[in-house]
DNA sequence: TCAATTAGTCAGAAAAACATGACTACTCCT
DNA sequence: AGGAGTAGTCATGTTTTTCTGACTAATTGA
């Protein structure tokens, strides 16, 4: 273990950290299900072609550590999990329509 | 070599290639220096503490491949190399202060 | 009770990103 | 001619990220 003389987080690059956020292989087609409704772990599985268990479940634990989603217990039929965007994740909303516009123009 | 049997490139998330523009160690740093004027190699090295020549080397070059930066031979008195936005750097402009505001709130 | 569906975890391997140190090549100044 | 400043490249090694396959555990429907 290597002491961190300097933890370079942000600072000089307020925007970093909020990049950080959608920075990832999933991360991005994440946040876009997520845009458009609630978001459930094996459904993202099956959605995302080429994905795993694993980095789904890491990219959905970081998202939701990071405050973009929230983790709900829903006790209902089947009982299963959603995750959803929280206020934080949808202030980032105009930002990701902007960007892609930008990429559609 | 393995036939890419799904390049999964944005098709379904326009604003993943945007995003990975300015994503890895140096390259929102390096975007906001290049928001402020003029960028160089050297100067960059020094200014952005505990990086190397090699990944400064290789952001620049991926960031010129990508459409963000243009890179300039100024032929006076030292002979440098300048880079600076393009126009596709200077359209994300806007997004990338909003994350600075963002940040900031 | 058994099988499927839910949502994961864990250890290890593979791949990608990043860092280090040596080296190159050109220009400029003395 | 020699030294410093420009902007890199290259081979190698370390670190981080991602993937694979096996496994766990609770709930549900037949």
């Amino acid at each position: 273990m290597t002491t961190p003389t300097h933890t370079h987080t942000d600072s000089s690059c307020p925007a970093e950290g909020l990049l950080k956020m959608l920075t990832g292989k999933w991360k991005p087609q994440i946040f876009r299900f997520a845009l458009e409704g609630t978001v459930r772990f094996n459904t993202l599985l099956r959605q995302l072609e080429g994905s795993n268990k694993q980095s789904i479940a890491v990219a959905l634990k970081e998202m939701e550590e990071q405050g973009l989603l929230e983790k709900v217990v829903v006790k209902l039929k089947p009982l299963h999990i959603e995750y959803h965007l929280s206020e934080k994740g949808k202030s980032l909303i105009p930002i990701f329509r902007q960007l892609e516009q930008l990429a559609a123009a």
